[in-house]
RNA sequence: GGCGCAGUAGCCAAGGGGCUAAGGCGGGAGUCUGCAAAACUCCUAUUCGGCGGUUCGAGUCCGCCCUGCGCCUCCA
């Protein structure tokens, strides 16, 4: 509420609390609503990484004026038509690979709790009722406006709209709507009706999660007046405020300079996006930008998005090939042997053995999610490094380095995969039975080819490189055999194999 | 009109009073290699939209201005 960065502490020691305002289920789900989900599923995450207890709630909305219309539209049960849309988003972020927060309460299933909190409100005094409205009265709340940063009386002074003649201020807005014919409604003390836009999150997040809980998420657009009137209301309800302790606005995701929304219609839907590109991109791609800064997304973006995420996704995949020829990538052993390490060993161990700190100094301030993935981006050098180092050198690989490597792989997995959700092998490794054959006819081709190379029939070798390159697979030599993977602009889902090639 | 957010290298993007302004992409020069690619090494911002001010010291704080975006009506 300082809108500063400030030191964090659970209100309830080792437990945080968090809601996040969800979507209003009415229309496919595009990366607008992926961006917040993916944060809150990675602070969660990281929050628990720490030690805490987490309890996520998110919300769907779904009673609402646009999922009315377009039910009309459709001929289809308002209801229904918002139960499709919500399991839609469900799939969706399921295959984006966000886990399910713990709690996804809707509207119509808590419409008495809303009642409740209205009939209080208007029994304080807050609130009163017009021809089976509801209205709350915000000159009866003297910290309007705290939010936003914004005051009662320019906004009285700036509003522009028409206002309805029976609200007593202007900027008083709607607890509880009247029924209107053929909309969905419930009984309730001023008559058949529905809860107006904000109530629903104040209601549900007190229930769900208790006065004054810790964090309170959403998009920047929904500052005002959605966040400032749920405060309103809720810190008027229970009278202890605050009703949150700390606000976290994500910036919005922009096409081009535009803001993307369903009602501009510019929007890029998550599952047409899923077809094309590994989840694991989609994530680097979202959280490479600091959740405050509005993004820009667009295909130059995600293709640029695409060249730093390889190498670092490569570096990954590439160190757990290289332990897995070894027999070594299964858990670390309890303490590399230093004596058995050389000086590039020693240097390379004290960075793998820093990182997890800096990981966590990064996600702490702001959970600065770019510069957590920059530390990854450092370990990922570091470690192609030490992999190249120890084979130009003669010597066979000593166990104590494999643990140093295997050190760090599990480094990898548990902070770029577990945590981040922007690592994945199988990213790479393509899905489904087609994929399985390819790698089966790709095994058989490299073994071909390598023979041919053997021979230093560089004719044939090459002639098998290039002519898969002209199908959009690039094949890259190294000194312990040839891998292969899917290009850029092949359509399917990206692969990067290895081909048994001749071993060293 | 009011309020809010942002403007950092060719591009993306951290940093929010004081070590040499993270990281990525792109570009340049090397190393390795049958070649190619990948990877690795080095280089690529005397300067942070503009002008003033505060301070021993300012991308960082304050004021004004310019530009873009968001909200004030449904939006993550």
């Amino acid at each position: 509420m300082t809108r500063r960065k400030e030191v964090f502490e659970p209100a309830e020691p080792g437990h945080v609390r968090i809601y996040a305002c969800g979507v209003t289920p009415y229309a496919e789900a595009h990366i607008g609503h992926a961006r917040p989900a993916l944060l809150w599923s990675v602070i969660r995450k990281y929050l628990q990484w720490r030690g805490f207890r987490v309890t996520l709630v998110q919300n769907f909305t779904d009673v609402d004026d646009k999922i009315i219309q377009r039910a009309r539209e459709r001929g289809e049960d308002p209801l229904a038509l918002a139960a499709r849309y919500a399991e839609q988003y469900l799939d969706a972020m399921r295959r984006l690979g966000v886990e399910e927060a713990d709690h996804y309460p809707r509207v119509s299933q808590h419409i008495r709790e809303i009642v409740e909190m209205i009939r209080v409100l208007e029994q304080k005094g807050f609130a009163y009722a017009v021809d089976g409205d509801v209205f709350f009265d915000v000159t009866r709340f003297p910290d309007y406006g705290k939010l936003s940063g914004q005051r009662l009386e320019e906004l009285m002074a700036g509003t522009r709209f028409e206002t309805d003649e029976r609200k007593r201020n202007p900027m008083d807005f709607a607890l509880w709507k009247a029924a209107k014919p053929g909309e969905p409604s419930w009984d309730s003390p001023w008559g058949p009706g529905r809860p107006g836009w904000h109530i629903e999150c104040s209601a549900m997040s007190l229930a769900y999660l208790g006065n004054g809980f810790d964090f309170h998420g959403g998009g920047m657009d929904l500052v005002f007046p959605h966040h400032e009137n749920e405060i309103a209301q809720s810190e008027a309800y229970t009278g202890q405020p605050p009703f949150v302790r700390f606000w976290v606005h994500n910036g919005l995701v922009k096409m081009g300079a535009e803001k993307m929304s369903k009602s501009l219609g510019n929007v890029v839907g998550i599952d047409e996006l899923l077809e094309r590109h590994p989840a694991a991109l989609i994530r680097f791609l979202l959280l490479n930008t600091h959740y405050r800064s509005p993004l820009e997304f667009s295909d130059q973006a995600l293709a640029e998005a695409r060249r730093g995420w390889q190498r670092l996704n490569g570096a990954f995949v590439e160190l757990k090939a290289f332990l897995r020829e070894r027999g070594a990538d299964g858990a670390p052993e309890a303490e590399p042997d230093r004596a058995g390490l050389d000086e590039a060993g020693l240097r390379f161990l004290a960075s793998v053995n820093e990182t997890p700190a800096r990981f966590d100094a990064s996600m702490a301030d702001d959970f600065n999610t770019p510069v957590a993935i920059a530390v990854l981006f450092d370990l990922a050098r570091e470690t192609n490094g030490f992999r190249q180092h120890l084979l130009r050198r003669a010597r066979g690989v000593q166990r104590a380095e494999l643990a140093v490597l295997q050190r760090a792989l599990a480094v990898f997995e548990r902070l770029g995969g577990w945590l981040l959700g922007i690592l994945d092998e199988r990213a790479a490794a393509g899905a489904g039975e087609s994929a399985q054959l390819l790698g089966g006819v790709m095994e058989l081709l490299l073994e071909v080819r390598q023979e041919a190379r053997a021979r230093k029939d560089w004719a044939t070798a090459d002639r098998i490189r290039d002519r898969l390159r002209e199908l959009g697979i690039i094949v890259e030599d190294t000194p312990t055999g040839s891998r292969w993977k899917l290009a850029e602009d092949a359509t399917a889902p990206g692969a990067a194999n290895r081909g048994s090639g001749t071993d060293a």
